[in-house]
DNA sequence: ACCTGAACACCGTTCAAGT
DNA sequence: ACCTGAACACCGTTCAAGT
């Protein structure tokens, strides 16, 4: 019943990867430590390698669970090609964002877990099928991934620290040290000072770099004619 | 005349900034260390501080060394204005090559250095002589930053070790990773099991990706009609 | 099966002291 | 002005040992 016996929950794989989840996303990345883990936990650093290999199949582990879900989802997309790539990105981003502090470690995994695999596939399937060439679909599949991966962590995934205050507190003067730039030297980044930081306005933000995407993936498909090579 | 005399040249800010990047370029950013870096100049650790205040002002000055002359080359370009954007963003993505290892440091420094600030004031004002909205045109600056940076890391800015054999060693088993999957499930995956991994025309590769977000843009320009608030 | 203890080779950084 | 020495509070990890 004291404070630390709260935290006392039996030690499983499980349970650690989600409590280093709840630490990234917080404090980020470099906050997830074997020995804050354990000591979170109430139990010796060494306890966690009998859950978990290394730190780094840890950390594996954090980016396989966000991925959850993902694979199904991008697989059940219906609708013409473009559609279909723009739910799978809106879905992906969703996903992404529900973890900003472990969206790194997500990225490089996309080809190592299943549901990753899963969506990778569908999403080339919809691409060759819209008539893209091999190499033009992976690209275009890893930069489906890579640009929804830094949209959301240049949005949610920077600032991470112990306290709100201190976190509004680096935005705050982010933004305060752009604005008071020699306006006549950058009138343009001075206007856009609030644009640049923060965003209030999320859904806008994403959908445009979604619309921003889909525009440009449309533009690159080859025409019809071009495609019976 | 000894070996490790060769590199007791004088100590100064620049000359640690330079060994930094090019251990991160060769075994990535967290190879960067204090006393590493010390032990290369036979010095001892609280020596380098002296020179640099204390780690973050040292990766922080790597980033903006990375910016170093991309602002004049930014504010040079001519013509109409997508083809200014797309002048802009092969530029910043030959900079961004130069030092893969350092990548994610420069990022985030783009609107505290020098010319990173030259650059994104003339995209800005690119960007509105083009009739983008304020919100817009800085959504779209910070993309354009974002896709080159995360771009040039998913194709040369991984797989960091200490010796050239490890790192092919270490893409290779990526590859077959991915080439031995259950071709029954994974049809499209294994098939693009090259294209996904490697990238043996890196210049295709970039041109796709310019080509794609100068086309989204193109489609996101708001009508002369729409202009006209 | 699950955890502890002691130890090792690393980090960044402070503070007082040397030349 | 520039560097050293000793110390502190952190890391990940191995290996043998406990229950």
């Amino acid at each position: 019943v004291s404070p630390r016996a709260a935290t006392k929950v039996d030690l499983s794989r499980d349970v650690v990867v989600e409590r280093a989840l709840e630490i990234s996303d917080v404090e980020g990345i470099e906050a997830v430590t074997i020995r804050r883990l354990a000591s979170e936990f109430g139990v010796t650093p060494m306890a966690l390698y009998w859950h978990v290999k290394n730190k780094e199949e840890l950390l594996d582990a954090m980016g396989d669970r966000i991925f959850e879900g993902f694979g199904a989802a991008a697989v059940s997309t219906t609708g013409p090609w473009h559609q279909q790539l723009r739910i799978i990105m809106a879905t992906l981003i969703e996903a992404l964002r529900v973890h900003p502090g472990a969206l790194r470690v997500a990225a490089r995994r996309v080809l190592s877990c299943e549901d990753g695999l899963i969506a990778t596939e569908h999403t080339l399937k919809v691409l060759r099928e819209a008539g893209f060439a091999v190499q033009s679909a992976a690209d275009i599949a890893r930069n489906l991934l890579q640009i929804s991966t830094v949209m959301v962590e240049g949005n949610e995934g920077q600032y991470f620290t112990d306290t709100e205050e201190e976190r509004e507190g680096l935005i705050q003067a982010k933004r305060a040290g752009i604005a008071l730039l020699p306006i006549d030297r950058f009138p343009h980044v001075v206007e856009a000072a609030d644009a640049l930081t923060d965003c209030d306005d999320p859904e806008a933000y994403y959908g445009q770099g979604i619309d921003l995407f889909i525009a440009g993936v449309k533009a690159l498909q080859p025409k019809a004619t071009e495609r019976a090579r």
